[in-house]
DNA sequence: GTAGGATACTGAACCGGTCAATCAACGAGC
DNA sequence: GCTCGTTGATTGACCGGTTCAGTATCCTAC
């Protein structure tokens, strides 16, 4: 067991040379695991750094191997909406867990705007400070591909294909979950569904609005979607603008579960009841959604493993490989906050 | 402008100081602002590393400067009620602020028990990975606390002054909150009002519930705290068992907004309306509870201020000051939760 | 008995900064 | 004309690891 070690003056590679009578290049081998030390050498040496609480000056290692075994991930989006999407939360739980197993520390940063981002990456990468990023949110032209091309430095997109294949990717088969909630709306008789997206210059909520008219089109069904910035205020706006309108939808599809939840309430506070007079369907599917009354149908899907997959992938990309991951697609799970369509309508 | 800066290969202040034709200390001496070049120099000094798009080497200043430029927060709780919790992403939002403005990184890590935080701020440290920490959800007899102690990690504690005082704390003043909180619902006629508490480990949850306590004896009503592990599953149990017993509350106090949210769920669900059946409110207040109908009387404190102050002690204690620190109190928000008592109870 | 090769280990350079010590040049003061 | 102090710059050690070239030692094979 180590001892404690001293708080003013932590033990370094040279300390335990001294003490077991050998070169510090010596001392280096063993505490690597590299041939070059005899057996009892390496025990002795082994010893010794346990003895003495030895931890390898992650400063000075990084500086001969040029690698700062640390990966970093900026977050573009105010605050308070991070706060309240469990979306983030449990992709770094993902990623969190995927970058300890190696020892790899995860660096966060939250930022204004898609510009200080890229500044950010310039300094990261200038600094050495991270290996390689993640890229969330990837916008339509988005300028972080190119200006994280130019640096160099390694990166995996999250969320689509990146247009011009510049960067690796990793995303999962959006179109094909929004299909599967629009048919079984209408196998429940809906005429008319409405989208509620997210934020329109997003990859994915351009994604996810083509499968959803496509998919309308494909069963000859009306329908719209409407941009919202993920805010609950622009989410209620859009609610309460879809449920007062002549023709208004029996069922709306959500982008986030908040959206979903903040259009629930905007429901029950316009004495529509749910699902009887309006189906709500939520594309993420957190415990928020099963904690409200009713529960959401919610498009599941396993962001935990999502964020594992694309760190793994990150790591790869560190090492040299390329290409785009394709990971599980998401897939609906039926709650209280769907049903037929009342006759009445 | 910068220019690109190479991908293969960035830049070092040797390069600087070939181009410029001086010495390594000289450029040096001109990058960090000090005396010792002359204006000229200095200014070609910093025009070439401009044009080479130069960054301070991190590992390398570190090394000498014997100081990480970074900080680090570990989560233990589990990954799902770290994405619900809004508490955490506001509060690192605060934290993430105030480091980034004095260009400090922040490294989070998720660990599963106390023990393996312990493990982890050991490594940390040892690694010279951070300059200090942040330390949340202080529990009764910490263990953390004298371990980092011993290690002589600076740090930080949000949440409580620690009980022997070994390391400085950040707190804000909750018992008064509580009892404003109480206070209200007495003056809404309630005389039965439970509590509905998070783990029992943790300081803040047991001063919560002392103050809630005190609060009633003093208005001489009657209340019990039931302790929950903050899960969803266990929030609907204690709201489900209180809202089934013979006399039950008819107000309800939660220690979070998941768990108010939760609870309001399970009371619609039981057919109970609120609030004119049953009363509740909500110790968090995050958009959660703004969303959902009706929207949570919430007791509000703000929570970035909270990891800004947090941030700002910690980065003092890091530069060997001491003490602790208490920040603003929350204040009550009343929403349309609670109402008063109905007659027919 | 010796050449050849593996094994165990040393010494020193190197990564990219910081910084104390040193030094040259120059102007001021006597 | 000489000393002294200041300014502007250099030199080299140092932080704590990694890694490579080189060396001493021992074992094996012929």
């Amino acid at each position: 067991m180590a001892s404690p070690p001293d708080a003013s003056r932590r033990a370094t590679i040279s300390d335990i040379a001294r003490l077991a009578g050998v070169s510090k290049g010596a001392v280096s081998y063993a505490l690597n695991g590299r041939p070059g030390v005899s057996d009892e050498t390496r025990d002795r040496i082994l010893a010794i750094a346990d003895r003495l609480g030895w931890y390898p000056n992650r400063a000075a290692r990084a500086l001969s191997a040029a690698r700062a075994d640390a990966c970093g991930l900026l977050l573009a989006r105010p605050a308070r909406t991070l706060a309240l999407e469990p979306f983030f939360m449990e992709f770094i739980a993902g990623v969190e867990s995927e970058l300890s197993s190696r020892s790899v520390a995860l660096t966060i940063q939250l930022v204004e705007s898609v510009e200080d981002e890229i500044a950010v990456y310039r300094r990261w990468w200038g600094e050495r400070r991270v290996d390689g990023v993640l890229v969330i949110d990837l916008r339509v032209g988005d300028p972080r591909v190119e200006a994280i091309t130019a640096l160099g430095l390694p990166a995996v997109v999250v969320g689509g294909p990146v247009e011009n294949g510049l960067l690796p990717a990793v995303w999962h088969d959006e179109p094909s979950a929004v299909e599967e909630a629009v048919r079984y709306l209408a196998a429940l008789g809906h005429t008319r569904i409405a989208h509620v997206a997210g934020v329109s210059e997003f990859v994915h909520t351009v994604a996810r609005g083509e499968a959803f008219h496509a998919a309308l089109r494909e069963l000859g069904i009306t329908g719209e979607t409407v941009a919202t910035d993920y805010t609950p205020e622009r989410g209620a706006r859009a609610t309460r603008k879809l449920l007062s309108a002549p023709h208004a939808p029996t069922a709306i599809v959500f982008d986030s579960d908040l959206l979903a939840v903040t259009g629930l309430g905007v429901a029950r506070q316009m004495g529509f009841s749910v699902p009887d007079d309006i189906s709500i369907v939520s594309w993420d599917d957190s415990l928020i959604s099963q904690v409200v009354h009713p529960p959401l149908t919610a498009v599941t899907r396993d962001i935990e493993a999502y964020g594992v997959a694309a760190t793994r992938h990150l790591l790869a990309v560190i090492e040299g490989e390329a290409g785009d991951l394709e990971t599980a697609r998401g897939e609906l799970t039926p709650r209280g906050s769907t049903g037929p369509v009342a006759h009445r309508q």
